[in-house]
DNA sequence: TGGCGGTACTG
DNA sequence: CAGTAC
DNA sequence: GCCA
């Protein structure tokens, strides 16, 4: 008799892509039938699937406490025709485990639901905010089936897990007080962030900023000047000017003076405000136009992941305009810094955004290798991705397991788990070598020195860090993915292309991509997700926050002189600090509304 | 006038 | 230590 | 660059 006969499994959000082909065929193996997701529009796939089916959830969906998490993304990852599955699953109460849990059927040789633990999916929608509202922010990527998104969120939570009770009900208590001290402006009403969510962007990526309103013709010479300070490693006035930007967008009336700028806008000071007159009376800065010439320059090489402002305006300043430039003049530049190879390598890739329904792929072949090495490991995503973005400039998966504070377990298995990606060519590269790295990626490094004819000089001395703490990583699927990024690129020189590693064929998307692994003790995995959810603008905000109270906050924790306060629950410390907690989705941008 | 987030990794 | 990146 |  095998160990799954007669059963039925369905996996969500999907089984698609073969990375979960480990775990299919093990049930399969074992005689269990798993339904492949309803593949047409009809519902009549939900035919096949009846009360005694076995919701198989993937893990990022179930937290410690074998709750649902994050709903709202996995609806996103369902595709519309498997909502209705989702209906149906809870409205029939569907028994639900983390896909994980497998493991334990296979290792006790039996299947007895008794052995795990269901996941609870009831009332547990993220859509929960602490003040009671029930929020319903769709991210306006592809917005098919709002409608039914939307009905299926209304799901009302009152069932709250005793883990989190606590600080729901005291946030809630004061919830109230602070409702009408802000009222105009874009916290209103939660529907309107969804038509014009593009206000939210980045304070690094207003390149992109649409036009909007009458204060552009102010705000795009501004945003210039962002940016070349920026390139120029001036990175607090730069900041200052975007500030200011910020603030110009929240502000709804026209701007008639530069007097009148600075005495009704935040973060406008003298010398902004001065410039804002030159504009509403010339129309443009000086000194913008010839500016440029250099611009363009210091940008085309810090956009090289390894460049920065220094390295850049040093070779713009030998007069250099290209990478193979600074070869030819001054071979030595490279000689030292090899990640900056892969950075030209995949200098393009490695600026193309990756829509959000790609990252869950990216994160399922990570997720597969992880509990082949380790079942109790967990993975999550975190950055832009965790914030709700469409489109992620990047990954952030953060490494834990559960009651696990020892760094030298940590270190280590994200060192192995990378490696064995590397092998099966997941893995494209390393930004860093330790021992076993260079094992097995030494050699390619050599490739790249020998590509610009540099492996005479620097014969195969590298530094080997003893552990890693993060590992910085390119990575690249098998399988073209039939999604294109849309965003704008700075484009690799002629000159400079013979370096290039992106696949030739531009009509295939599979672009390499930046991932970024990091670890964090058990104990400290509030702190962490809070340091690597971001975004970096909320860290600052917040950890301006806690210096304000004589605190310190890190991704370790929150400490005050040197005592650590609270590192493990995420929520305590938002009351630590006297902040309202928000989601992730929330943190894009700073809140200027924080209460207490 | 000093401060601007705090940490990890490399050479 | 400076430089770069997260 | 702005702000305390």
């Amino acid at each position: 008799m095998l160990l799954f006969q007669g059963q039925q499994f369905v996996i969500l959000p999907n089984s698609e892509g073969s990375y979960l082909g480990y775990l299919t065929r093990l049930i399969e193996k074992n005689g269990g039938h798993l339904i492949s997701s309803v593949e047409d529009e009809t519902g009549s796939g939900l035919a096949t699937i009846d009360s005694s089916t076995i919701v198989l959830l993937n893990s990022s969906f179930v937290d410690e406490n074998f709750n649902l998490i994050q709903e709202n993304f996995l609806l996103r990852e369902l595709r519309p025709f498997n909502i209705s599955l989702w209906n149906f699953i809870k409205e029939n109460n569907l028994k639900c485990i983390d896909i994980k849990d497998i493991s334990i059927f296979i290792k006790n040789k039996k299947f007895d639901l008794n052995l795990v633990q269901l996941v609870n999916i009831e009332g547990h929608s993220v859509f929960k905010l602490n003040d009671g509202v029930t929020t319903v922010q769709t991210i306006k990527s592809e917005g098919t089936n709002n409608s039914s998104d939307e009905k299926i969120l209304e799901s009302k939570s009152e069932s709250e897990s005793e883990s989190e009770s606590e600080s729901e009900s005291e946030s809630e208590s004061e919830s109230e007080s602070e409702s009408e001290s802000e009222s105009e402006s874009e916290s209103e009403s939660e529907s309107e962030s969804e038509s014009e969510s593009e206000s939210e962007t980045d304070i690094e990526i207003d390149v992109n900023r649409k036009t909007k309103g009458n204060n552009d013709r102010i705000v795009n010479p501004l945003a210039k000047l962002a940016r070349k300070y920026k390139v120029e490693g001036d990175t607090f006035r730069a900041r200052s000017y975007n500030l200011a930007i910020l603030s110009i967008d929240k502000y709804t009336l026209p701007i008639t003076s530069g007097i009148q700028a600075q005495k009704e806008i935040p973060n406008i000071g003298p010398s902004i405000a001065k410039k804002i007159q030159r504009i509403l009376d010339t129309g443009t800065l000086p000194g913008l136009e010839q500016a440029s010439e250099q611009f363009d320059s210091l940008q085309y090489f810090s956009t090289c992941h390894g460049v920065g402002s220094e390295t850049a305006k040093r070779w713009n300043s030998l007069k250099l305009d290209s990478f193979k430039d600074v070869l030819e003049k001054f071979p030595n530049e490279f000689a030292v810094e090899w990640p900056i190879l892969f950075g030209w390598s995949y200098y393009e890739d490695w600026q193309k955004k990756i829509p959000r329904s790609v990252c869950a792929k990216y994160l399922q072949i990570v997720e597969d290798e992880l509990f082949l090495l380790d079942p109790d490991f967990k993975v999550e995503l975190q950055g832009s991705f965790n914030r709700g973005l469409p489109e992620c400039g990047d990954l952030d998966l953060l490494f834990y397991k559960p009651g696990c504070d020892d760094l030298n377990v940590l270190c280590r298995t994200i060192e192995e788990i990378a490696i064995r990606l590397y092998k099966k060519s997941f893995v494209k590269c390393f930004l860093q070598l330790t021992e076993q790295i260079e094992k097995v990626f030494g050699n390619q490094v050599r490739e790249r020195l020998a590509k610009i004819r540099l492996t005479e000089n620097k014969p195969k001395k590298f530094n080997l860090a003893p552990r890693i703490k993060k590992a910085l990583l390119g990575v690249q699927l098998q399988e073209p993915i039939s999604i294109e990024p849309h965003n704008e690129i700075v484009e690799l020189k002629d000159n400079d292309k013979f370096m290039s590693l992106s696949n030739e064929d531009t009509s295939k998307y599979d672009y390499c991509r930046r991932m970024d692994f990091f670890i964090c003790k058990w104990s400290e995995l509030g702190s962490s997700r809070i340091h690597f959810t971001g975004s970096s603008e909320y860290n600052r905000w917040m950890r301006l926050k806690a210096i304000e109270k004589g605190m310190k906050m890190t991704q370790h924790g929150l400490f005050k002189d040197d005592r650590l306060l609270e590192s493990f629950n995420e929520k305590k410390i938002f009351e630590l600090l006297d902040i309202e907690y928000v989601e992730p989705q929330l943190r894009n941008q700073v809140n200027k509304r924080q209460k207490k």
